[in-house]
DNA sequence: GCAATATATGAACAAATGTTCATATATTCA
DNA sequence: TGAATATATGAACATTTGTTCATATATTGC
């Protein structure tokens, strides 16, 4: 038996759930995971499709990886970033769905 | 054909969509949402369950209504909350299934 | 109408947040 | 080593946000 019906969770998880959901909330960030949805990139294009400058970029995805929504990788003067894992992605259509609805 | 992938949607779109997130970025609201979960309540009830006062509950309740993720009837001296409809659910599945990974 | 109960709302305040600007750090290549 | 490029970071600032407190509104039953 997987996939039960979810009882109530406890206090913290709903915590941790809310502070995941904030990392969501801003539109640079979610601009930022939608440019990552399309592959790996590094700062400075990400910034460029976002249209923000790098330093803000910057700021954006540190905490997207102190979130764990995304992770980095070093390649000479750059930092590739790329998507943490694919939930990131469910996560980000469940709330596409109900916007287009 | 339904299901497609999604391409990146609009500018607006996902501005839209951060604002959504936002929402369910407070451990308040996301209390009410699990709290509504079980079943529709009144205000006193669910500011009971939350262990918040009446006006936080009330002041938050608006901006769920606002965000059309609850709505609320009138019975008598009570307004009774229910979420406004399954997608509500999902997200909050979504979420819980990511950070109890 | 009046008291009691439930809910809604406005103003004020503290805390959190996102961007900017300046600058530090890292890496490559000549 | 020094210049050029890419990224990271700290401080400051304005804005947004959530709660509290007081009070307004709504509904019921006497």
């Amino acid at each position: 038996m997987a996939k039960k019906a979810a009882a109530t969770p406890d206090e913290n998880s709903l915590i941790d759930l809310a502070e995941l959901f904030k990392i969501f909330g801003d539109s640079t960030r979610v601009k930022i995971l939608f440019t990552l949805l399309q592959g790996e990139r590094p700062v400075n294009e990400i910034a460029a499709a976002v249209n923000m400058t790098q330093s803000a970029i910057s700021h954006q995805l540190r905490i997207l990886k102190t979130s764990r929504l995304v992770k980095s990788e070093r390649d000479g003067k750059l930092s590739i970033y790329s998507l943490a894992d694919s939930h990131v992605a469910l996560i980000l259509n469940q709330g596409l769905e109900h916007i287009n609805e």
